[in-house]
Parts: C-alpha cells; structure tokens; sequence
DNA sequence: GGTGAAAAACATAGGGT
DNA sequence: ACCCTATGTTTTTCACC
C-alpha cells in the first residue's frame, strides 16, 4: 500500500507517464530531488513497473479486438498454456481466470482473416478449444483505477 | 498505416515511454530534431494517444481483477450503458462486444467484499444481469502487439 | 526523509540543405 | 524531410540538514 504522497505521485505519472520532475515536485508539494527518489523508489518496489506510450490500435493497423476463452482438450495436460501462447504476437494479455474456462486471452488483430488464422494457431499450439468474443467497440479501456478508500475492504 | 521509420519510433516509446529524444534518435538512426518531429505528428495523427506510467495494481492495494460480462434485463432500453459504469472507478476497461452479452468490463478491486459491493453497484446502476470471471493470474498483460506484416492480413 | 546547488544531459525552436 | 546549432530546461548527483 502506499502513503499519501506517493499515491499522488502514482496517479500522475499514470495520466502523465512523461511529465518532467520539475512539474511533479510542483503538483505534489515537494522539491525536485525529494520526488526524484521517490519516483526512483517506487520503480525499485515495483509499483511503478514502467513507461509506455499509449497507442491507437486503429492507426497502427489493428482494428480488430477479440477476447478467445481457452479450455484444455486434455483437462490433464501439463498446464504451460502460457508459454505456448506467448510465441503469439498478436495476443496482447493473458489471463488465468476461475470458472469453466481456464483462461482468457486478449488478442488484437488486423482482420477476420488474421483471427481466423491466429485462432488456428492458438487451438493448434495449446490444444484447447477456443469461445470467441469480438469487441465491437471500447467505450473507455485502461482508465486509472483509483486506490481503494480503507473505508471500502 | 505506419511507415517503417515511424513504427520503430512508435515500439521504443510502447516498450519504454520515458525515452529520451537523444537515445530514441540513436537507436532509429535519425537526428534528435528529426526524431522528435516525428514524434509530435504521431501524437497529432493520435497513433501515439499519451504516455502511462505502468503500475503493479496489487502494490496499489487493488489484488483482485475479474471480468464482468454484462446482459440488459430490459434489451429495449436505451443503451447508455459505458456512461453508467464510468462512474464506477473500479472499473479499468469497458468493451461493447459481440455475443450472447452485451458487455464486457475488467475490473480491479481490493477484496471479494469489494467486488461484491461492486457488482451490486453495477446491477442496480445499469439494469444489467452479470456473469463475473475472477482472474487467478496474470501470465502476461498489455504487451506490445506487433504491427502486422503485409502479408498476414 | 528532506533541501539546494552545480554539472551534465536533454528538449526545443530556428534557419539552412 | 532531414540536419545542425544555440539556448533554456531538466535530470542527476552530491554534500548537507
């Protein structure tokens, strides 16, 4: 969990992930070098695990984004799924989810062509049967989730 | 569509987002002046949409992720449903999809308390029936999708 | 933890090819 | 489109509180 100062540091950083030192010492109250470390800090602890742009899936050539739940063919099979997976450029996350599927798997592709071949791949390298889920649209996607108040645990 | 110059340009700053102008210019082959004008029009064109800070949600305090699929009770009503949820700050993504529901929401919560308050909120907010998928692990997220080759369309 | 100051590195704008 | 140069800003380190 983190104090006070650091959530704000957080929270900035993660709206502004390039905002410079000078002005985050400003909105947080401190000086320069004080938030310097902190930052550094953070980064060391792992809460702050990186930087990255965020991109336009779109613009880049990607406009199709799926979700695809996988069920093991063989429910006693070695469970490596991820490390078969990972091969897959276009999968972007993995999860290991509870309930009748074993995981979820979100995938960004070009065209129903490219998932009707990646879905191939996937069925073909992990052996599991797939459940498709085409994503007609994304009303918001990655927002900042805020840190919970003690109050509601 | 990128040119190729530019979709280099575009994969450092995704996997690392603080990068200065200077290293960026070296490692695309270009001058730091030319470098950085490319980078200001991808941001006008919206391929590069802002930067994030990427954070470990459960250092944040927030351990629990699941995805939340959602079903209208009424299908006639109108469907103002991301503006409903968006009040909801546990929720991090929201996507309209194809399929038996309607849609599909990632969330991150502190505890089984606080998604099952969250659920309830979500019911009552937006006249929804949920199915909820809680997520065990977490093998890998928000990698860097690779631009398509020309081919594999 | 925090501050402040100095050196090095960087961002940014302008003019030139 | 790109490069180079000049200027102001930012990053980074370090000695000190």
């Amino acid at each position: 969990m983190l104090e006070d100062v650091d959530a704000r540091i957080v929270a900035e950083l993660a709206a502004d992930g390039r905002c410079s030192y000078t002005d985050l010492a400003e909105r947080v109250g401190l000086s320069v070098s004080a938030v310097h470390q902190r930052v550094r800090r953070l980064e060391e602890r792992g809460a702050i695990r990186g930087y990255a742009a965020r991109l336009d899936a779109e613009q880049l050539g990607l406009p199709l984004t799926a979700f695809i739940s996988l069920t093991p063919i063989d429910p006693a099979a070695p469970d490596d799924y991820p490390q078969r997976l990972a091969g897959l450029g276009a999968i972007e996350s993995c999860y290991s989810v509870a309930g009748t599927e074993s995981y979820i798997v979100k995938v960004r592709v070009a065209s129903p062509g490219a998932l009707e071949t990646l879905l191939s791949q996937i069925r073909t390298r992990a052996a599991v049967s797939t459940r498709t889920t085409v994503v007609l649209s994304t009303p918001f996607e990655d927002r900042q989730v805020v840190p919970p108040k003690e109050t509601d645990r």
